[in-house]
DNA sequence: AACCAGGTGAGGA
DNA sequence: TCCTCACATGGT
């Protein structure tokens, strides 16, 4: 067992805004009465271990974790604490869309996460909601995932991609899967067999990165089926550090459609008003990219952390 | 009890 | 190239 704190001052972060939003999801909340009052105290199952995180007085993290290879310098790039916030928020300071979502989730932050943890995962997301997801990945892992002991109690790490691999498409079904399933084995296979290289998407620019998580090999089949548009910008943007990607799903696009038709225009507005028998957006890949491409023009340097505020202002409601 | 969910790939026009 | 639709299953 490892302890240590993670001083946060001098940068806006909220540990729970964060951890809520949508990006990551083998984090648990629960909550401790101090003589400060209630605050809430995060168990998160990482790839390296499992850690314990309650914010404190003054923006010290209290932490613990079952292991040395995660401590204070770890999780400081994984929630990303360098990121110059202030500087986002003063570039969106006058923008109408995102003004609400800043003073509402003020310190959210994005996370860097492992590449392959978030592809399966958002792979597992298409169609589904988060408390859904949170139920696949937690049988996912209690299944194939390898034992891990903290204080007393055992936890099961996100599976390997050698372990999902190995699986049969009925036992991945199990999981509660659906369909899913037999993308979740062919990723897996592709990434074992080291048909996609996880890894070198952080060197490549946002574009290539992109190209080479959705195409197929001429015409042939997909490297990686299960992953389009949609799933590469959250891989680019939750694990890959690509801060442009701007991720597109049916909560975007509602908000995009509500907050600024006047950016889309006729055509694109008209195609998000038109629905599919199933009641769905109807989102061709040549109008996400439109989109997509509309907004990172708008949004520049920020795009990646304007899309997950306004997401997660969606998500919430308005007040 | 419908309707919905951090979409995608197959198949037809 | 474009559009339409099925898809499994648990949440709301």
């Amino acid at each position: 067992m490892v302890r240590f704190t993670l001083d946060t001052k001098g940068a806006p972060f909220d540990l729970s805004h964060t951890l809520e939003s949508g990006q990551v999801f083998r984090w648990e909340k629960s909550f401790a009465e101090t003589e400060g009052g209630r605050r809430p105290v995060w168990l998160g199952v990482l790839p390296e271990g499992v850690v314990r995180v309650s914010p404190g007085r003054n923006g010290i993290l209290t932490c613990s974790s079952s292991s040395r290879r995660i401590g204070a310098v770890y999780l400081r790039g994984y929630f990303r604490l360098d990121d110059d916030l202030p500087r986002f928020y003063s570039s969106a300071a006058n923008e109408p869309g995102l003004r609400e979502a800043i003073r509402r989730f003020y310190g959210l932050h994005l996370i860097r996460q492992n590449i392959w943890e978030c592809m399966l995962s958002f792979v597992v997301a298409t169609n589904a909601n988060i408390p859904r997801i949170r139920l696949m990945l937690s049988r996912l892992s209690d299944r194939f995932g390898e034992e891990t002991k903290f204080e007393e109690r055992t936890y099961r790490l996100f599976p390997s991609p050698g372990a999902l691999a190995a699986a049969s498409v009925e036992d991945l079904a199990r999981c509660g899967l659906g369909y899913r399933a037999s993308f979740v084995r062919s990723v897996a296979l592709s990434v074992t067999l080291g048909s996609i290289d996880l890894d070198e998407l952080v060197s490549l620019d946002y574009t290539s990165a992109r190209d080479r998580l959705v195409e197929r090999s001429r015409g042939g089949p997909k490297t990686l089926p299960g992953i389009g548009r949609k799933v590469a910008d959250c891989v680019l943007l939750f694990s890959c550090g690509k801060d442009t990607a701007f991720p597109i799903d049916v909560w975007m696009a509602r908000v995009l459609r509500r907050a600024y038709p006047y950016l889309l225009g006729e055509e694109i507005v008209a195609r998000l008003d038109s629905k599919t028998k199933n009641n769905k957006v109807a989102l061709s890949p040549q109008v996400y990219d439109r989109i997509a491409a509309i907004m990172r023009e708008y949004f520049g340097r920020y795009a990646g952390y304007a899309q997950q505020y306004l997401y997660h202002n969606e998500r919430m409601g308005r007040p």
